[in-house]
DNA sequence: GTAAAGTCTATACCTAGTATAGAGTCAACA
DNA sequence: TGTTGACTCTATACTAGGTATAGACTTTAC
């Protein structure tokens, strides 16, 4: 299949895939006479593991480590329980973040009625602060 | 003062400062005649205020708005009521997302345990379906 | 034969800064 | 007066993860 069409199959766009191909992360498959690109199951698949990591918030050099890891099916698989460990911390990390933001912002919020002047606003008496 | 010391009383790196003027977010200021940057307390104001909504996540483009909003005394505050109402909804729609991350992520890491072999990790398994 | 759709590469752009090179400025000290 | 060190200047490149474009080429359908 020519790019197109894995790009429908995977739900990726046509730049993204070849975006993952310059970074390394899909392999370059082979290329028709006219010079395009030619793919098959087995990137459809490969292409579905990226996304599915991506959708998990890894950053590409972290899929490249588990692609790496893949390529080892003997060795211990405890560098990859270790990156979903970490990943858990640093999302639990930025939801407080998230949390103490939001709760700013609703103070923020009540400060202020929509009916008054700049001059009188409370939002931005309270970001003179 | 020198952006040195602005620096240093702002909290913001020189390159930020720098990058904040170019960016029409803090107004050129006067030049010593060496080319030097000279500031004044309302310098420090306007660049407090200005990491101040930084803090909020509010965008470069956003912070813009409230200057221009503020140098408008008399016109009505809600559009930085919405401004704020809107961030919220960002925020709580932000946080409910990591939420489920968070979920997916610990669903993932209960699949596996650290003894396994790479061929038998089974969060790499689930990240293949 | 030709028009439309698809694909190719290369390049620029996005956010909010950060990092660097190479040059100039300024103050203190010998 | 010379020089050293700290500070500042501009311009440019880089970060992540793509997205958007231009201009050329290929393929398909009629």
């Amino acid at each position: 299949m020519k790019i197109g069409e894995l790009s429908k199959k995977s739900g990726c766009s046509i730049q993204t895939i070849r975006f993952y191909e310059k970074q390394g992360l899909l392999e370059a498959c082979n290329r028709s006479e006219g010079n395009y690109r030619i793919y098959d199951a087995s990137s459809l698949r490969a292409l579905r593991f990226i996304k599915q990591c991506r959708s998990l918030d890894l950053t590409i050099l972290e899929i490249k480590q588990l692609l790496n890891t893949k390529n080892n099916p003997d060795k211990s698989c405890s560098s990859v329980n270790n990156l979903i460990q970490q990943h858990m911390v640093e999302v639990t990390h930025r939801i407080a973040e998230l949390e103490e933001l939001k709760l700013t912002l609703s103070e923020m919020a009540s400060a202020c009625t929509d009916n008054r002047k700049v001059k009188e606003c409370g939002v931005l008496q309270l970001l003179e602060e």
